[in-house]
DNA sequence: CTTGGAATGTCAACAACACTGACATATTAT
DNA sequence: ATAATATGTCAGTGTTGTTGACATTCCAAG
């Protein structure tokens, strides 16, 4: 509301952004992440689990195997923190916590049954409004997308990110 | 795992999306926000404020003169929660709460000096952020962030959304 | 073998921020 | 007068994050 600057283009083909189109992709990103949350939420409500239940199974499920440091670094939470989710989901039987065979100080986790069945239907709810939101902005859309959310990431976490796709656990 | 498309369509132009794309937009999300919070967290963190008292400092700023409970529909919390952080930053002479002269139930809120000095420094901090991410990925890219962003919105949400540009206030 | 350090688990305390429920107070609308 | 609205407040609870401290187990280096 304050000043009058002019809108975004550029001799040169520069990208000019106004303070008004950067607090949209703010306001947007606000906005879209309580969408993006909203359903696999109510699930867990129903489950009496939180959030941190669900990126845990995720990411578990991601990488079988993987130990709790690893995880802890994912998700960027302490130890403590990941801990108490961990515990519940182990007691409730949805998450399997193996003594490692080449250093038995290591926690592998993964999911059993039970577990792969709540991160499905977790996945599936958040999938399904992802998958609608892709077809109605279009496949050009969705490049952009994940170009801009890449380029938003911390260098760290973006290895992070790079780094599941090509998986390596133990 | 690794495959080397992106995105795919068919012969009648539709969409197509394999597991593994949705899954890597959905984490991209989440690394995303992580990177988008960052930088305003840590400003807040020194002035011992949290996400939330940023949350209400953007909307005033964006619809100055706003009710209180305009900012709740907006946030989508209680009013108890939202009661908590207001008072905190009216008390620290952040925000300003006006009797309205029209209706005089209603509390305009509006902010100070210091808390458009604090907002500007939290909205500099996260545009940072923001503008470095739209210039790496492009002008097109940035459209399409908008237009997944928006559609994954509820539809009550979007509203909000939209609402503001226009920004009506009073 | 002893020792240091890494990986993990656990306890306690605390804070932010969300929730519900109940209740009070003005003010406006009917 | 009464009902409804807008707001504020108190009390309690839950999830999720944090520190700090400490124990255990185990690998590796001396």
């Amino acid at each position: 509301m304050a000043q009058g600057q002019s809108r975004s283009e550029n001799t040169r083909g520069m990208l000019f952004l106004t303070d008004e189109q950067l607090r949209k992709g703010i306001e947007a990103m606000f906005f879209a992440y309580r969408g993006f949350t909203a359903d696999p939420d109510r699930i867990l409500t129903e489950k009496s689990y939180g959030r941190a239940h669900h990126r845990a199974l995720h990411f578990i499920h991601r990488s079988p195997g993987t130990t709790v440091n690893k995880l802890l670094a994912t998700l960027g939470v302490t130890k403590q923190s990941l801990n108490r989710v961990l515990r519940t989901l182990i007691e409730d039987g949805l998450v399997l916590n193996k003594i490692g065979t080449r250093d038995k100080r290591q926690r592998h986790l993964s999911l059993t049954e039970a577990g792969i069945d709540l991160e499905r239907a977790l996945s599936n709810a958040q999938s399904d409004r992802m998958r609608a939101a892709y077809r109605q902005a279009g496949a050009d859309a969705v490049h952009g997308f994940c170009m801009v959310l890449e380029a938003m990431m911390d260098p760290e976490l973006k290895e992070h990110y790079e780094n599941l796709t090509g998986g390596e656990h133990i």
